[in-house]
DNA sequence: GCAAGGTC
């Protein structure tokens, strides 16, 4: 059997690509965690299977141990010396299980992954993944700068082998960023949100590039803050020529002082006549864009289409993957050579407003495109096939419209015109107008925003004379600058080096999010009062921290591991030792960011309304609501938090039998909104050992402290308000437990604790509960109804039923499900409790037909 | 509940 070479790149897409072109487009493909193309060809001179596969994007992230994920109980100043580990980025789609199945049979690989330092990391990912480290496996390394026939041949030719430096280099910045920007976001949130009950993040968050993001925008606000405006004047005066009535400028300007202005308008008014001085005309050139990268796309669409670089990038994707625009994160602004304009400008020619234009080009001619930079990564963003309004939606619509007019622009001819400017002298000064006619629209008939606008003159000869209509002085005043806009943090992060095409976004979203700034009309970023605490904060503190220096320096020290030119542990240790040693600093200096904090917010003790009893000392305690929504106890100094996005009340001032808390109820409203009780001790601090990791608490709507226990998830075999009492049957769409709504009245329903299935009972019921009574059919929780007396289904008037709501024909009828929908295809093996070390809740015999839902 | 970087 002939041998077979294993292919790996770094996304589907580009799999296809290498695949096509390799097999002639004369392969098999079949379905994995991402698609396998196998074709036969020839590698090195033999005959050979070549398997083609991705991952998607890095395989692996690193994270902390366990015992370091708590929060109580690690000091994040451990963290600098904590280890690390690396585990699957993406848990879900089982890429390294992917690639070892993939690889076993293999004797080559060959890494297609993306030229660039990640690539490069990613490379020896896979090479852990597929086992692919002894040396009778070889593995080569593919380098190429576009994925065309061209350049997939020529890398084919000159295999290499993956660079570990730079792989090195990207693990030391993963370090380095995990540790610091964790240590700090750790110590900041503590603190901030231990003694401050007003500050609306439930997060207060550091990082190497999120921070100096939030600098730019604060050190714009101070800019604005300080700003003293300034009086100026200026002269203008106004003259009639050839039916023309002209403005002039002064050719000094302004002046800040008004009597000597006054007393040039004097000097002007005296003399009463202008001569004219000079009239030059110069041909000047606006030229054509070049290919469009992320960056450009990203600052036209805030400022030009108001949309933010978060939800831009979102609809880029969607024209990318439906096929409407090419990969839309590049760096690049030129075109390879090898580029198909003709193919793309025929597509484009059915284009609904842009053909015509499109067609001109075709059949009239279109120049090179300018050289640009060519990156290396992917070629400029440009259309892959004409769209109209109504198969994209409105916003995708305008990116899209966007990126065709740019393209065509980049293919037309530069926009030229006619710039003439006359001087003119008068009691010793000089004025001057000027005058703009276009010659060529060139682009800007396709980019028309970007047009020069038609100024015209009178004809006016040197040493003509012409009179003074009358001279204004104009009286101003200096304007500070405005906030920062979207598109002016965009350019300062790229000019910076903070983040890059993909993570921009989603920095600027972080500090959005985190409400450090807010958008405002015209995408302009005000700080808040937390944002501003913060980077003065910073600024007292230790200034670097809020720099874009932080991130030059990191790079600059794993620029040292990828040249090979320093020891990774060596520069890693280094690197940590700095920042432990600016941690330290900062925790010592806190006061000083705290005084700021001080005057703004308002301590815990004075904000909030009194909501239950703690268990602990049995006094009230505080309900804050603001984000992140949380108890505080005054005496204990203890703060709890609860689930977010929702309402909090007392639960009929029930207490938990665990701990003596009040209990308090969560809900949602809507029709689909759940509720749930659960106690602010508990949810804080599971008492069963490992409920964390049994249940995607988060996963059942609850954020906020993600691991918590509410009610529906505590084992306790007596509280009535258990799993265990309060659970129904198994979930038919996962492994968790349908658990009644206690609240749901009068459209009771059941909702799961691990998933969003819902399940609606009888509507209108009077009550229903649960009782502690189980079906012998099949092992759920019989519940009790008691109907509404008019609308009872039951014979003679009756209200009372038990039942069980799988097996009693009348319940079963009565109820509803919603977002289950793969019962039939589940295998029904999980039951909820088995293997568990115990029965978390009620459920129904695996081998009993009437198990199904399929009746739902 | 944390970073930044890939990609979906």
């Amino acid at each position: 059997m002939a041998p077979k070479v294993l292919m790996v790149a770094e996304k589907p897409s580009i799999a296809l690509s290498i695949a096509s072109v390799l097999s002639g487009g004369q392969m098999s493909t079949r379905k994995g965690s991402t698609d396998v193309h196998e074709f036969g060809g020839v590698f090195q001179g033999n005959n050979v299977l070549f398997k083609v596969t991705s991952v998607i994007g890095h395989v692996f992230s690193v994270d902390f141990p366990a015992p370091y994920q708590d929060w109580t109980t690690t000091n994040p100043l451990d963290l600098f010396e904590a280890p690390i580990r690396k585990t699957e980025a993406n848990p879900k789609a089982h890429i390294c299980r992917h690639l070892s199945q993939v690889a076993r049979d293999c004797a080559h690989m060959v890494l297609w992954l993306d030229c660039d330092r990640e690539g490069e990391n990613i490379c020896f990912e896979v090479i852990e993944c597929t086992g692919f480290h002894t040396k009778d496996r070889r593995v080569y390394r593919a380098k190429f700068s576009s994925v065309t026939e061209r350049d997939i041949m020529k890398a084919m030719k000159s295999l290499g082998e993956p660079n570990r430096n730079e792989a090195l280099a990207v693990d030391a910045r993963q370090e380095i960023d995990l540790k610091v920007g964790v240590a700090f976001t750790r110590f900041q949130t503590s603190y901030f949100n231990g003694k401050y009950g007003n500050l609306d993040s439930r997060v207060i968050s550091y990082g190497p590039c999120q921070t100096p993001t939030l600098g730019f925008c604060v050190q714009r606000y101070l800019q604005i803050s300080t700003f003293k405006p300034e009086k100026y004047w200026v002269l203008h005066p106004h003259i009639i020529h050839k039916g023309y009535e002209l403005k002039l400028e002064w050719d000094r300007g302004r002046l800040f002082d008004s009597d000597v202005c006054a007393m040039f308008q004097k000097l002007v008014m005296e003399d009463g006549v202008m001569k004219v001085i000079g009239i030059s005309e110069k041909e000047e050139c606006k030229g054509r864009p070049s290919g469009l990268n992320t960056v450009n796309l990203l600052k036209v669409a805030s400022s030009a289409l108001g949309l933010g670089p978060s939800l831009a990038m979102q609809l880029a994707e969607r024209l990318y993957t439906q096929g409407f625009i090419s990969y839309p994160r590049t760096e690049s602004t030129a075109y390879p050579a090898s580029f198909d304009f003709r193919g793309t400008l025929g597509a484009l020619s059915r284009h609904p407003g842009l053909g015509d234009f499109a067609q001109n080009l075709l059949t009239g001619g279109f120049g090179k495109p300018k050289s640009g930079t060519d990156a290396g990564d992917h070629p400029p963003i440009t259309p892959m096939q004409s769209a109209t309004e109504d198969i994209l939606g409105h916003d995708a619509w305008r990116l899209y419209q966007y990126v065709c007019e740019h393209f065509l622009g980049t293919l037309s001819p530069d926009c030229k015109y006619r710039r003439i400017k006359v001087s003119f002298s008068i009691g010793g000064e000089i004025f001057h107008c000027t005058g703009y006619q276009v010659i060529q629209k060139g682009f800007t008939s396709i980019m028309p925003w970007l047009a020069v606008t038609e100024k015209n003159l009178p004809q006016f000869t040197e040493g003509e004379k012409i009179e003074v209509l009358k001279v204004d002085m104009d009286a101003g005043s200096t304007l500070p600058p405005d906030y920062l806009t979207e598109s002016e943090l965009i350019s300062l992060m790229e000019k910076h080096g903070i983040g890059t095409d993909a993570s921009i976004p989603v920095h600027i979203n972080n500090i959005c999010e985190r409400n450090y700034v807010q958008v405002q009309g015209g995408r302009k970023l005000a700080p808040t009062a937390l944002g501003i605490s913060l980077v003065r904060g910073y600024q007292c503190i230790d200034p670097d921290l809020c720099l874009p220096d932080i991130r030059s320096f990191i790079e600059q020290q794993i620029g040292l591991i990828a040249k090979g030119q320093a020891d990774h542990s060596l520069v890693v240790r280094h690197a940590i030792e700095q920042f432990k040693r600016k941690f330290s600093y900062f925790v010592k200096q806190i006061a000083e960011m705290d005084a700021l904090f001080e005057a703004q917010f308002s301590p815990l003790s004075e904000t909030g309304r009194m909501l239950s009893k703690c268990g602990k000392c049995s006094r009230y305690m505080k309900f804050i609501a603001s984000q992140p929504s949380r108890l505080y106890c005054g005496t204990c100094e203890e703060v709890y938090y609860v689930p977010q996005k929702g309402a909090i009340k007392l639960y009929k001032e029930l207490i938990c039998p665990l701990d003596n808390f009040e209990l308090l109820l969560f809900s949602v409203p809507g029709p689909e909104g759940k509720s749930f009780p659960f106690c602010p001790y508990c949810y804080n601090s599971p008492p069963f050992e490992g409920i964390d990791t049994l249940f995607g608490a988060s996963k059942a709507g609850i954020s906020g402290k993600g691991a918590g226990m509410p009610c529906f998830l505590c084992p306790h075999p007596t509280c009535k308000h258990s799993m265990v009492a309060q659970g129904v049957c198994a979930c038919p769409e996962c492994s968790g437990t349908l658990v009644l709504d206690p609240v749901s009245a009068p459209k009771w329903k059941l909702h799961c604790n691990m998933c969003n299935c819902l399940v609606f009972l009888p509507e209108g019921a009077h009550r229903i509960n649960t009782t502690p009574e189980q079906c012998p059919d099949c092992d759920s929780t019989i519940i009790e109804v008691d109907f509404n007396k008019k609308t009872t289904p039951l014979a003679d008037g009756n209200t009372l039923h038990r039942g069980c709501i799988l097996c009693d024909e009348l319940l079963h009828s009565l109820i509803k499900m919603k977002y289950g929908h793969s019962f039939a295809r589940r295998g029904r093996g999980r039951g909820r409790g088995r293997g568990r070390g115990g029965r978390r809740g009620r459920g129904r015999k695996q081998e009993d037909p009437k198990m199904s839902f399929r009746d739902f």
